[in-house]
DNA sequence: TCTTGAACCTATAGTTACTGTAGACATTAC
DNA sequence: GTAATGTCTACAGTAACTATAGGTTCAAGA
């Protein structure tokens, strides 16, 4: 098992920053790894495998304490899998509303660039279409409230 | 011109907090409206519009950077319509990628979902998934680095 | 062996776009 | 008149990092 791995090299292996490694050590996400004569931490593998299952998750939109709750699962396994599947699914949810708002605001994007042909900026739509909730295609987001 | 909304009524109506809109009016997004007697903002429906405005391009994922910008050319109408145009095209660009990194997200997320079923944590392949980049079908975001 | 430059250390502040809190004053409804 | 609600300022907190300053350590070339 090496042991010698610094945290530039862990850093470059997982593809984040070195002081996101820090960050997580501070935060109690990874355990403190030992140091080297001159205070340099020292990492092994497994540490690289904890980071990319964080790193992983974070990219798949995990919140870092839902990461967290998942780590300390995992730290128990003969719990059953509901809590972990709960977590999943309650992920699915926020990812399935999140494409939505965006494939409408895409739509919008698109029409607004479409219809913005080099005029000046008098009567650009894409000004217009921010503007005035009555030119927009988009039924995710609220209109504002008419005052009476 | 109604001159006696309070900031409340005004954040009622553009459907975002009463905090929102001061902090829109400190970081000078919004002019600083007239006050009461008793030093209270008080707003006629011009804010209104700007705040509609802004609320609406920060619901189309506009960071508040590009409706400075925004804002600032449309004081100024006779440039042409392309910086506005550009900043659209910026936004679409950031979109389609945000729309395509949870595209495959989802579908990892569904395969989690549909192959954890019941069993201990021991076996959940939810988190096998998680530590393993090779178990990924996304393939939007990076695999670590493998260790030479 | 010396030196130089990159990588590392801690500590702290900054980022974005808000949100929440405390303690005081204003306004409105009954 | 009083109670409830709304507003005021100022400041702290949120997530998840990112950047900076000022110093130490390490690896490689002359």
């Amino acid at each position: 098992m090496t042991r010698d791995l610094t945290i530039g090299r862990v850093a470059e292996a997982v593809g984040c920053k070195v002081q996101t490694v820090r960050y997580y050590e501070q935060i109690g996400l990874i355990p403190a790894p030992p140091r080297s004569g001159g205070n340099q931490r020292l990492y092994d593998e497994s540490a690289i495998h904890r980071l990319t299952f964080i790193r992983h998750a974070r990219e798949l939109g995990f919140p870092l304490q839902a990461i967290r709750d998942l780590i300390s699962l995992s730290d128990d396994p003969n719990q059953p899998c509901d809590a972990v599947d709960e977590i999943a699914k309650t992920q699915l949810i926020e990812v399935n509303r999140r494409i939505e708002r965006l494939q409408a605001l895409r739509h919008e994007l698109k029409r607004m660039i479409h219809q913005c042909k080099g005029g000046s900026i008098a009567d650009c739509h894409v000004l217009e279409v921010l503007s005035d909730h009555n030119l927009c295609e988009a039924e995710d987001h609220q209109a504002p409230k008419k005052m009476t």
